[in-house]
RNA sequence: GGGCCCGUGGCCUAGUAUGGAUUAGGGCGUCAGCCUGCGGAGCUGGAGGUCGUGGGUUCAAAUCCCACCGGGCCCGCCA
């Protein structure tokens, strides 16, 4: 934590020195410098008040320099000008040392903060259709999602995550046709998952049959309306099979770490009419106009500024949109109309707590308060900007100053390489990747990938550890399966496309999940080798004066700085940099210095808590991206 | 046509929000090394760079502005 109030430290030390030397205040952090010879950090303070007063940096860095003051025995050792005009602060390491690590061993929740304090978020993320199995690019929305509900949480915000189940749509309709009206069988063929066949053979195969048997056309249309419609035999039908489907679905999250707090179908936010409870507040408002003449004669549009085109929200038949459903559960989720649902406990999760779901007709009354957040995420890939930009304008202009928020959070697709294409048959032109599609049968299953991340690693522990039981093989190589995959969709910019390579993503060498668990796990096995309880004290802290040591408590030191970069930036990529560069200079510190065998107590008492901090932070670093850290893999 | 995003060695990527330090960090791949030391899923070193192109702003540009090029996405009374 004192990277944090050594910084601080430095800004109220120039600050003062700019008053005393009567400079006008000017906003500034400092910051890390490129090279260590050049301190732990810098402020260029001087050239913006030089450039301000049209003076010389240097020697506006030198006043500055010969008014600061700094106390005696404070987490600043020293300081210098440099020739170019910064002023070059170093850190006192033993203080720096003995805090930080001190910290870490003692604190649980080392690296927390209390940047919410208690304000409600809810996020969704998942929602995927009912009707086929998870693909790596929903994989991607999920590692996404449940990333930033860990930060929040880590970081004081009381967070609710949802999923939404579309289970009305047209993708409902074609498997139930599948079913009723090509004559698939509802039983998968042996050891398949039921999602897995639902979207590998029946979605992708009725979707082919189409043209072939123009008649189910018909079928499909009609199923859909008998779905919407709701209470016949065939909508039941529906709504057990996506259901079934969704069940199936849960499973794979949860293999993959997510937890949820509701579920929030589609069917439900139409059967509770929630766009009535809105339209009349947004036709009081002016945001909808009712078109009288022209193509979109008798519809309510929206119309946005700087927009060309308005947007169809009620159809001239008086039927909704997409949008028109979207925005009034959007505002449900920010409180802008009252709760109409009602909730019942869907299923009990692995980790003990309970999946809620909104329910047709009534439901429990000792449910848990949803929707009314302070500020709503909402985790979508970028081709929905378009539309969620619509969601958050309408929602901006309702809220009335209340201090409630929409937000999406858009990420880039994934799609998948050449190569991987070519591996499972898909047919791939002119280009170095391909889109994937759902109906089109263009994607990889994220369970598929999970088994081949699974069979690898579970081939380098066993090599590793040919005495262990197939037991304890099978749970290490899962837990290493799911590092590879969540750092490998987490670890690079949300705004990056990922072109999924199957082959690559199998490497559980360097910048991995994997190259992070086995620094853990080395640190693991000096915790459990030394055989005592870490500890530290001053003296101590001051015998750890190799620069691979420094550079290591400086990167402990300076975790909390990370996660509100992360939670500040909604950006979880921060966190698992972060949890690089740790291990890399914990191995660093691994191959030059000794632990156990150093001779000298203090020193090895010192870098025994060292090591010990390293294993904690390393280990709430990838519990906000969802990765256990075993202490043997 | 309008809008959004991306472009950094063979490949992938950090840094861009808030412009700064004559070595632009990593990883994969490649080449050469390193344990009779706590786990080699590791470490050290080498080769490999017009930061897409051109202009502008600035004492200073991968970072800001403009134009262009290349790639992706979005723009329905579908969802």
């Amino acid at each position: 934590m004192s990277f944090r109030e050594f910084k601080e430290h430095v800004k109220k030390c120039v600050e003062i020195a700019i008053g005393e030397a009567e400079y006008p205040m000017i906003d500034f952090e400092p910051i890390e410098p490129p090279r260590p010879e050049f301190g732990d950090l810098s402020v260029n303070v001087a050239f913006i008040i030089a450039n301000k007063l049209g003076l010389n940096p240097l020697e506006v860095a030198e006043i500055i320099g010969d008014k600061l003051r700094i106390p005696e025995d404070s987490l600043i050792e020293d300081f210098e000008v440099h020739k170019l005009g910064y002023i070059n602060f170093k850190v006192r390491y033993p203080y720096l040392a003995y805090r930080s690590i001190l910290d870490a061993i003692s604190k649980e929740d080392y690296g927390s903060l209390n940047i919410g304090k208690g304000k409600k978020v809810c996020i969704e993320h998942t929602s995927v259709n009912p009707n086929k199995a998870l693909h790596i690019g929903h994989v991607r929305n999920l590692v996404i999602g449940d990333s930033i509900y860990r930060i929040l949480k880590f970081t004081g915000y009381d967070v609710q995550v949802l999923n939404y189940v579309d289970d009305s749509g047209l993708q409902i309709a074609d498997i139930v046709t599948g079913f009723k009206y090509a004559g698939f069988s509802l039983e998968p063929p042996e050891g398949m998952k039921f999602d897995h066949y639902c979207g590998d053979e029946v979605y992708v195969k009725v979707n082919e049959l189409y043209s072939k048997r123009p008649e189910l056309i018909i079928k499909q249309k009609e199923v859909l309306r008998a779905i919407e419609e709701g209470k016949s035999e065939i909508a039941i039908f529906a709504k057990e099979l996506t259901k079934k489907i969704l069940k199936e679905q849960l499973k794979t999250c949860w293999r993959i770490g997510a937890v949820y707090d509701c579920l929030n179908f589609e069917s439900h936010i139409i059967e509770a009419r929630l766009w009535d409870l809105l339209f009349n507040k947004i036709k009081d408002k002016g945001i909808v106009q009712f078109v009288k003449e022209g193509k979109l004669s008798g519809c309510w549009v929206i119309k946005m500024e700087g927009e060309k085109d308005e947007k169809v929200l009620v159809r001239s038949d008086g039927t909704l949109t997409y949008i028109a459903k979207d925005i009034p559960y959007a505002a449900w989720k920010i409180g802008l109309i009252e709760d109409p649902f009602q909730y019942d406990v869907f299923v009990r999760q692995p980790n003990g707590k309970d999946l809620w779901s909104t329910v047709s007709g009534k439901g429990r009354e000792d449910h848990p308060t949803f929707g009314n957040s302070d500020l709503a995420i909402t985790v979508i890939d970028v081709r929905q900007s378009r539309l969620q930009k619509i969601i958050s304008y309408v929602l901006s202009l309702l809220e009335g100053g209340l201090g409630k928020k929409y937000l999406h959070l858009g990420y880039e697709v994934v799609s998948l390489s050449k190569k991987t294409a070519d591996e499972l048959g898909i047919m791939v032109k002119d280009k170095e990747f391909i889109h994937m599609s759902g109906r089109k049968g263009i994607y990889i299953n994220a369970d598929d990938i999970l088994d081949a991340l699974h069979k690898k690693a579970y081939e380098e522990t066993k090599k590793r550890n040919p005495n262990e039981s197939e037991e304890w093989l099978n749970n290490i190589a899962e837990k290493i399966a799911l590092s590879a995959l969540r750092f490998d969709l987490i670890k690079q910019d949300l705004d990056k496309m990922i072109i999924f390579d199957l082959n690559e993503s199998l490497n559980l060498e360097g910048e991995t999940g994997p190259y992070v668990q086995y620094a853990h796990a080395r640190a693991a096995s000096i915790i459990q080798k030394a055989g005592v309880i870490p500890k530290i004290t001053l003296d101590s802290a001051s015998s750890l004066n190799d620069p691979v040591e420094l550079e290591l408590i400086k990167m402990v030191s300076k975790f909390d700085l990370y996660v509100e970069d992360a939670v500040k930036n909604l950006s979880p990529k921060t966190i698992a940099r972060y949890a690089y560069q740790l291990a890399t200079n914990f191995n660093a510190f691994y191959e030059k210095k000794p632990v156990l065998q150093e001779k000298d107590e203090m020193k090895r008492e010192a870098r025994i808590a060292l090591v010990q901090a390293f294993k904690n932070v390393v280990k709430n670093a990838f519990s906000l991206l969802g990765i256990e850290t075993p202490d043997r893999i």
